[in-house]
DNA sequence: AAGGCGGGGTG
DNA sequence: CACCCAGCCTT
């Protein structure tokens, strides 16, 4: 169809003056674009910059990473979000370096399979890496798309996608897929951006079809996002010496495997923060006074913003005495909580940013 | 089809 | 504040 052709022609042309110099580009080493997609899941590319050129420099090869241990590739990941990301890429090096004897795949399917590649992921490392005619999707491409073609379907639905991927098909460039996939990225984060798309000076606009209608603001569309749940977290803060107590986070629930204090989750938000360290006592004492126990301070509260989440959380700072039988709970204190030097906590451990602020604001 | 899963930048 | 970002996985 002629209006493919256009759009191409425009899009490599609009390409060949307006290219972001990074590290990634060009890279062949399917190691490299593996590591690089992984990190720019749901990440804008100046964010993940610094964790790509961390994680490539400290795990040179996929048998380097596969070597580490997973809590320090999570110390390595800490701040980034989407945890899960860092575990299905840890065990994802391993099936490579053992199973696959540190061969990465080398077709789509092969690439489709591993842990934490979809669709999306596979078509780019299928493109850049091993050049094969895969054309990406994500929300830069729903972006052009939409608006270029008018397309008014809800980009948030299985529907939408089958319909957005098979056009990304037919407007793939056979011949050159890596090129064209960096190209429609590159458009869509550097030029038809999502608030003040740059129309006056676009190369598609005598075609597209959201300039005409007057629909570039309204497109893409998208279902009503659910409301955020509250949650809201009381922390214990048991300092011993030079030591504290930490728990690692293993449920299925935020922050999966990043380390915080012992906690006691409320279904509703505090209405007196003072009866809070009393509250905690009761919870992991099965009396009311233990001895050796003295509260500290309590802290402010702490507010994070989740995408489907917003998480208030206070902190109660008690010091135990060294020597006494104090850390004999008696109730509510299963086996994972570990006694960590502070300077250990701070260092090693991954935790959530909310901790983070925290523990940094301290007096 | 819907919901869970982070954190930061931007208007 | 709301929205969005080189999405994926489970139910």
């Amino acid at each position: 169809m002629e209006v493919f052709r256009f759009f191409r022609q425009q899009l490599f042309s609009w390409h060949t003056g307006h290219q972001r110099p990074l590290p990634w580009k060009g890279e062949r080493d399917p190691y490299k674009v593996w590591l690089s997609e992984i990190i720019l899941q749901q990440t804008r590319v100046e964010q993940g910059l610094p964790y790509y050129e961390r994680f490539t420099a400290t795990y040179p090869t996929v048998r380097r990473l596969a070597e580490a241990p997973l809590d320090e590739v999570l110390k390595l990941w800490e701040g980034l979000g989407y945890y899960s990301r860092a575990r299905n890429m840890h065990a994802t090096a391993r099936h490579i370096a053992g199973e696959l004897h540190g061969i990465f795949p080398d077709t789509y399917a092969g690439i489709r399979a591993l842990p934490g590649v979809g669709d999306y992921t596979a078509a780019a490392i299928a493109s850049f890496a091993f050049g094969l005619p895969h054309a990406v999707l994500d929300g830069n491409v729903y972006r052009v798309l939409a608006r270029f073609f008018g397309i008014e379907t809800p980009v948030d639905t299985p529907a939408a996608k089958r319909e957005f991927q098979a056009l990304a098909q037919q407007l793939l460039d056979p011949g050159r897929p890596g090129a064209y996939n960096q190209a429609i990225m590159d458009f869509g984060a550097g030029h038809c951006t999502p608030r003040q798309p740059a129309c006056s000076t676009c190369p598609l606009v005598e075609r597209c079809v959201a300039l005409r209608t007057g629909a570039v603001q309204r497109l893409p569309t998208k279902n009503r996002a659910a409301a955020k749940q509250q949650r809201f977290f009381v922390y214990a803060v048991f300092y011993q010496g030079k030591n504290v107590w930490v728990r690692k986070r293993d449920a299925a629930d935020i922050w999966r495997n990043l380390y915080e204090f012992p906690l006691l989750e409320l279904p509703k938000a505090p209405t007196d923060p003072s009866a809070l360290p009393q509250l905690l006592l009761n919870h992991f004492f099965s009396v009311g006074h233990p001895a050796g126990i003295a509260l500290r301070r309590v802290s402010k509260p702490y507010r994070q913003t989740l995408s489907h989440r917003i998480v208030t959380a206070i902190f109660c700072e008690f010091d135990l005495d060294e020597n006494s039988e104090s850390l004999v709970f008696q109730k509510n204190t299963p086996s994972d909580w570990q006694l960590v030097e502070q300077i250990y906590f701070k260092k090693i451990l991954a935790v959530p940013r909310i901790v983070e602020w925290f523990w940094n604001e301290r007096p």
